[in-house]
DNA sequence: TTAACACTGTTATTTTTTTCACAGATATTT
DNA sequence: AAATATCTGTGAAAAAAATAACAGTGTTAA
């Protein structure tokens, strides 16, 4: 499967995924593709044709295969061994994304997390001891961890993904205010609750 | 401005105006678009075509002028007197974003919290009041408020939808895990940092 | 005063993403 | 056993988004 997919087809099968987990949960092994549609408020041949994509076939009167699918998804989208994450600056943020995955198994593990507040420091959260700033070149070399979450104030976000990145991190989120500034190497994203809230705003009053 | 703008476009209006702001607090009054496209990591072409699509037009020589940019990004996509937010459920993430929004100043208002946990109800966060669930839609109803974010645990996510939309939500932000079904009059936009993290994931391993 | 330059605004083109439309398959009904 | 209904898979078309290409214009420099 090394044929690129589109970018939407990446984000959308992580959807699926998530959702077939949750009906796989209600006891029901096949669903059409215009049920997963439904849940996701997309067409049906929009399913179909991502599904097309990675090359899964589902059954005429059946459609597909539940846990067959999540598997396939889990082949596109997963590393064979996993991928580990990084999360800087475990302040109301930081906690909520780490509560957030503490219950998922996911081949993304958040592994660390890292803060230079000496009350947060060499405490556990969700699980995941909370290490100080200095350890964080060390500790994501050793870890081989290759994916971050910027979660600190907009002022030391720069300087945090400078670390990051030196210390070889290939892929950042940044919640941060702050827009950074990446070598082509690092994959970059950002987001803003606000400019998502100024977008629902704006097609609300369209209405 | 009646005609209406790519939904991409207007994204990005708001990803402007964010830059602009902190470029103007930087004393400058002047900008040119690539330098705009360097804020945001994208092309100088789709800047001025964004710009160009909101009837603004910049000089020659210095290029736009930066407040009268944020201003007519403003009349584009602020509502005129400004449109009211409410937060129902305020955990770590709920604080979160009550947090994030306090500093600012735009026409988007977080005027109410929800949550049915007594102790949290009837205090204040971020300086905005948190009442308690049973007071929803009375509060929406006659504070006018039109949009609404969802941060309460999964399984409580569609029964507070639900009371939303009674109550005459039109716009609705959900980060809870559980996916939503909304009427078509009202704007649904869903969240997830595990899809987010999957796709920057996916983009890292293929490099 | 002319040439070189550095911008914007916009048309045209390309690329990406979504939707349409229908062939093919199989179960169900008559 | 024929007609009907209901799925999937996919080529073709359409729509949306991004990029390229360049005309127009003031500015500076020779
Ligand atoms: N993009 C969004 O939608 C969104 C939403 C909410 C908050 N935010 C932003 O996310 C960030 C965190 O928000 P929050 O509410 O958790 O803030 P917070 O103040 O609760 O937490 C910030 C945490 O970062 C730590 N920190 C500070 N400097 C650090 C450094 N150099 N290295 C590591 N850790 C450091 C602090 O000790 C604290 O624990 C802020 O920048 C905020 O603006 C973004
Ligand atoms: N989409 C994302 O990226 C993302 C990230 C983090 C968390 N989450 C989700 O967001 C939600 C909140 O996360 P959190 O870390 O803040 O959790 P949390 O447990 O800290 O907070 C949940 C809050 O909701 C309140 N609540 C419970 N039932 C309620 C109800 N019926 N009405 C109003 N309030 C109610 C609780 O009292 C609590 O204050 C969870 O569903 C979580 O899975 C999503």
């Amino acid at each position: 499967m090394t044929k690129k997919l589109p970018d939407k087809t990446v984000e959308r099968l992580s959807q699926y995924r998530r959702a077939l987990l949750n009906y796989l949960a209600s006891g029901k092994h096949h669903i059409f593709s215009h049920e997963i549609a439904n849940l996701l408020h997309i067409t049906a041949v929009q399913v179909r044709r991502d599904i097309m994509l990675i090359g899964y076939t589902g059954t005429l009167r059946q459609g597909y295969d539940v846990k067959e699918l999540i598997d396939i998804i889990g082949k596109i989208i997963d590393s064979r061994d996993g991928q580990k994450v990084a999360v800087v600056g475990i302040g109301n943020l930081g906690r909520a994304i780490m509560g957030y995955f503490s219950g998922k198994r996911t081949k993304l593990n958040i592994v660390a997390a890292f803060d230079t507040n000496p009350e947060k420091v060499n405490k556990i959260y969700a699980g995941i001891p909370c290490y100080h700033n200095e350890m964080l070149k060390d500790i994501i070399k050793n870890e081989g961890i290759s994916i971050a979450v910027i979660s600190v104030p907009g002022e030391y976000a720069e300087k945090v993904a400078e670390d990051l990145i030196l210390a070889g991190i290939k892929g950042i989120i940044n919640f941060s205010p702050k827009p950074l500034n990446v070598p082509s190497h690092v994959y970059l994203q950002e987001f803003d609750i606000v400019t998502m809230l100024e977008k629902v705003a704006y097609f609300v009053k369209k209405a």
